[in-house]
DNA sequence: AGCACGCCGACT
DNA sequence: GTCGGCGTGCTC
């Protein structure tokens, strides 16, 4: 190796775990520290830095997992760290303990963690620019058009930023930049970028005010005379001023430009200051007026809060269960308690489900809570994640509101954790690091001593079951708040429809109390799993459907705005669309059928019963940005229409006083899905549409539209019976050996040649097997299922294959995977790639 | 993922 | 003899 050490022997080491390395490089690499950067710098475990990795010795990041002070080292050759990338970023030792938590029960990379933990914008800090080395081109040197025109353009500059390069010479730049310097003609070079934090300019006078006063009207001799209209004005504002003023400000006086600020700059007269701005803060402005107003609890409230708040006090980690029925209070609770928390000087961090996370949701929070309140949601810029990132570090912000990985917050003095509407399948990371936001909070807790609150009207099994064992705390809220009664519901049989001569989605019973509700001048609320016109088009000569090309799914029919007859095909699975074909592409018959409903459907059978009702439809298609989420929301609470009609999204606890009827189009569809918690989602699901009519003083209804009318699981959301459903479903899993009474892995193996894949999938299974039976691992329990093709097999052209593995996850259990997952990186063949998810959300 | 090392065929 | 093809294996 070249002598890549510096002259200063080291005697400071770190262990690190390279970012953006590939997976089978992603272990821990020793490191020299240089002595003059051990002496400038304070590196520690949880700081990142920036190393030469691999044979190209390129700059990369990594996160420094260990410190070893010795001398033992030093005949070793190593690569000396280059740079220390931020003073501010860096993992405190709770944080790292999370990193490793995640890294290991998750099996991801070192890269998909950090990524999930820091915002993007924090690390992006390594500028890449080019410049040219050799300044005659040999003409023996052949290289590409695009290759020559860069190098071109690189004579004439000096070191040019990547970004730049990309813009001018398109996707083929990294092909060329790649020529040019394998034939040494260029060269690279990384440097820290500044951090992308936003910063706003703050000017003030730099010399005594009746100095600038003699320099605006002339009479000052040591300067030549100032004439620009634009720099005076900027002065004279500056003078009136006693604050110092922004670059807006100033540039909201009349006249003043940038130039003049320059020149005043140069010329000394005045001076500049950067300050960090908080962008997410422009978001709640006008809303921070802050209430203090005191929350007041019922008794049953006060008998949890005060329980709660016994358990914040107790100076030791645990978790607690708030299972309470809907419209019980449970925020009120959430407040008290975070109160508590704040009064404490600790932080909490709330996390809600990326649905319920609107304005009209979070405003209470921002109202009370003012400027300590940071909140993460998806709408975020990259900046603005930083911003709020570093508000929450510098202990700015000490209450975070926010989706999943708001879990990862850098809050100081954790004492809180809630997680609302715990049961929430969105908690779970569905792409690497596959995490569940739950067992974070739970380890956060106990390792941080603070309390875990999971609020739920429908519990997971998995947390009721850990209530019920004892190692959660379990609270109950069995009234609904004021006097609000539980709605009465109906179960209508759909089967009976047909014969009666109805052929549309919305049932007699359902129709009627439809019209009722809106002649009453009442708001209704209907909810339907399916987006889309149809549900499909299928040939009457063949029986087939019309599948999307790319996977293995039908494809949804979808109206255009203007007709029902000039709409499009669109799959769901990769959001392809295609015009509808004019004849079946498997028999050539003309004869294609629409079948079955999606939500456009329903809004069109709508308008026909209720010609005159205001209706608005919510699912993904009408609510592509927030903005548009929010705006229909807030349309239909002012009771600017009569008819909400929505997907999952209108079920989420959004407070419509004017609702006195919901309905369930077809509560069967989730029903018999083909996946074990089925029951569960239908359950919460039917409880949370429910909970939504009648919650004030008016009496609510619910019409439940089904098949199965005597099926158990409608039955108990009929009655609103939680305890019951959970012991029939307790029951059941543990019989049929299901989570939470074992551990679920799931295998996946995905590849575009699918020969590959079959191959790959069996291999995988025989080494399983082999793996189980090893003397390592023989003691764990393991029932292998599959391979088997995954249920839409196909996805955007990727076809999918998987294992389910029935265990106990635990550390031996873990090596065995991650055993596999390396022997699988060695030997697989290169078209297929392997994921490996615990406990996944769906099966 | 890159990148080097290495072992074979087409060229000066 | 040498340049360069991409198979194989490592990354402190």
């Amino acid at each position: 190796m070249t002598n890549m050490n510096n002259a200063t022997p080291a005697e400071l080491f770190v262990g690190v775990h390279v970012i953006d390395a590939p997976a089978a490089a992603d272990r821990e690499y020793t490191y020299a520290v240089p002595a003059d950067l051990a002496a400038s710098a304070d590196i520690t475990e949880g700081c990142f830095v920036s190393v030469p990795f691999g044979a190209g010795n390129r700059n990369r990041i990594a996160l420094v997992t260990s410190v070893l002070h010795s001398t033992e080292l030093e005949c070793k050759a190593l690569k000396p760290v280059f740079a220390v990338c931020s003073e501010r970023i860096r993992l405190s030792p709770e944080l790292l303990g999370v990193f490793r938590f995640v890294k290991s029960g998750t099996l991801a990379t070192t890269s998909d963690v950090v990524h999930a933990m820091i915002p993007s914008a924090a690390l992006s800090r390594l500028a890449e620019s080019y410049s040219v080395t050799e300044k005659e081109l040999s003409p023996r040197a052949e290289i590409d058009a695009t290759a020559l025109l860069l190098y071109e353009y690189l004579l004439s500059r000096d070191f040019v930023g990547v970004d730049t390069l990309r813009a001018r010479f398109g996707k083929n730049t990294k092909k060329a930049l790649d020529t040019l310097l394998r034939r040494k003609l260029i060269r690279r070079q990384l440097t820290l970028k500044e951090s992308g934090e936003k910063t706003e300019s703050h000017y003030s006078l730099a010399m005594p005010r009746d100095y600038i006063a003699s320099v605006i009207d002339g009479s000052c001799r040591d300067m030549r005379k100032i004439t620009a209209a634009g720099q005076l004005a900027a002065l004279t504002a500056l003078c009136e001023s006693i604050a110092p003023m922004s670059e807006d400000e100033l540039r909201a006086v009349d006249g003043v430009k940038k130039p003049h600020l320059n020149a005043l700059l140069k010329k000394g007269l005045i001076r500049e200051e950067k300050r960090r701005v908080h962008r997410d803060l422009e978001l709640l402005e006008g809303k921070l007026s802050v209430s203090d107003e005191k929350i007041s609890l019922s008794d049953e409230q006060n008998e949890a809060f005060c329980a709660l708040r016994e358990l914040t006090r107790g100076g030791e980690g645990c978790a607690a269960l708030l299972q309470g029925v809907t419209g019980s209070g449970k925020t009120q609770v959430m407040l008290a308690l975070i109160d508590e928390v704040l009064s404490r000087g600790k932080s909490a961090i709330l996390l809600l489900p990326e649905i319920a996370l609107t304005p009209q949701t979070t405003a209470i929070f921002c109202a009370r809570y003012g400027d300590k309140v940071a909140l993460l949601h998806s709408a975020l810029s990259a900046g603005e994640r930083y911003d709020a990132y570093l508000r929450i570090k510098e202990g700015e912000a000490r209450l975070v509101i926010g989706t999943r990985s708001a879990v990862f917050a850098p809050v100081r003095e954790l004492g809180l954790i809630i997680i609302d509407e715990e049961q929430e399948h969105t908690y779970k990371s569905d792409s690497s690091p596959r995490y569940h936001a739950r067992d974070v909070a739970r380890y956060r807790a106990w390792n941080e001593k603070a309390l875990l609150l999971l609020c739920s009207a429908t519990p997971s099994l998995e947390s009721r079951k850990k209530a019920e064992d004892g190692a959660y705390k379990h609270f109950f809220l069995k009234k609904r708040y004021g006097d609000s009664v539980l709605p009465t519901v109906t179960v209508a049989d759909m089967r009976r429809e047909p014969q009666n001569g109805n052929l549309s989605p919305i049932g007699s019973i359902l129709a009627e109390k439809l019209r009722a509700c809106y002649e009453r001048g009442e708001q209704s609320v209907l909810f339907l799993n399916r987006r889309g016109y149809n549900n499909y088009i299928s040939c009457l000569a063949c029986g087939e459907a019309i599948k999307c090309p790319q996977c293995s799914v039908s494809m949804t029919y979808h109206t255009a705005k203007e007709s029902y007859a000039r709409g499009e095909l669109v799959c769901h699975w990769c959001g392809r669309r295609m015009p509808v074909p004019s004849e079946c592409p498997e028999c050539h018959s003309h004869h294609l059928n629409r079948v079955g409903y999606g939500t456009q459907r329903v809004e069109e059978e709508l308008s026909a019963l209720l010609p005159d009702a205001r209706i608005l439809r919510m699912d993904t298609d009408t609510t592509s940005t927030k903005l548009a989420y929010d705006e229909l929301l807030g349309r239909f609470r002012r009771h600017e229409a009569d008819i909400l009609l929505g997907t999952q999204m209108v079920t989420k606890g959004h407070d419509f006083p004017d609702v006195t009827l919901v309905g369930v189009l077809l509560a069967d569809s989730s029903l018999y899905y083909d996946d074990y918690r089925a029951a569960e989602r239908t359950f919460s699901m039917l409880t949370q549409v429910i909970g939504r009519a009648g919650r004030r003083d008016k009496a609510g209804e619910a019409i439940i539209q089904t098949c199965n009318p005597d099926h158990e699981v409608i039955q108990l959301a009929k009655a609103q019976d939680y305890e019951s459903f959970y012991r029939r479903e307790a029951r059941l899993r543990r019989n049929l050996v299901f989570p939470p009474y074992c551990d679920i892995a799931l295998i996946t193996v995905t590849s575009r040649v699918e020969t590959d894949l079959a191959l790959a999938a069996s291999n995988l299974a025989a080494r399983l097997k082999t793996l189980s039976k090893s003397e390592e691992y023989e003691k764990e329990p393991l029932i292998i299922f599959g391979p088997f093709e995954a249920p839409v097999y196909r996805v955007d052209g990727k076809y999918r294959m998987r294992l389910v593995v029935k265990c106990r996850v635990n550390k031996n259990t873990r090596a065995l995977f991650t055993a596999l997952s390396s022997d699988f990186a060695r030997r697989g063949r290169e078209s297929v790639s392997m994921s490996i998810d615990f406990n996944p959300t769906n099966l």
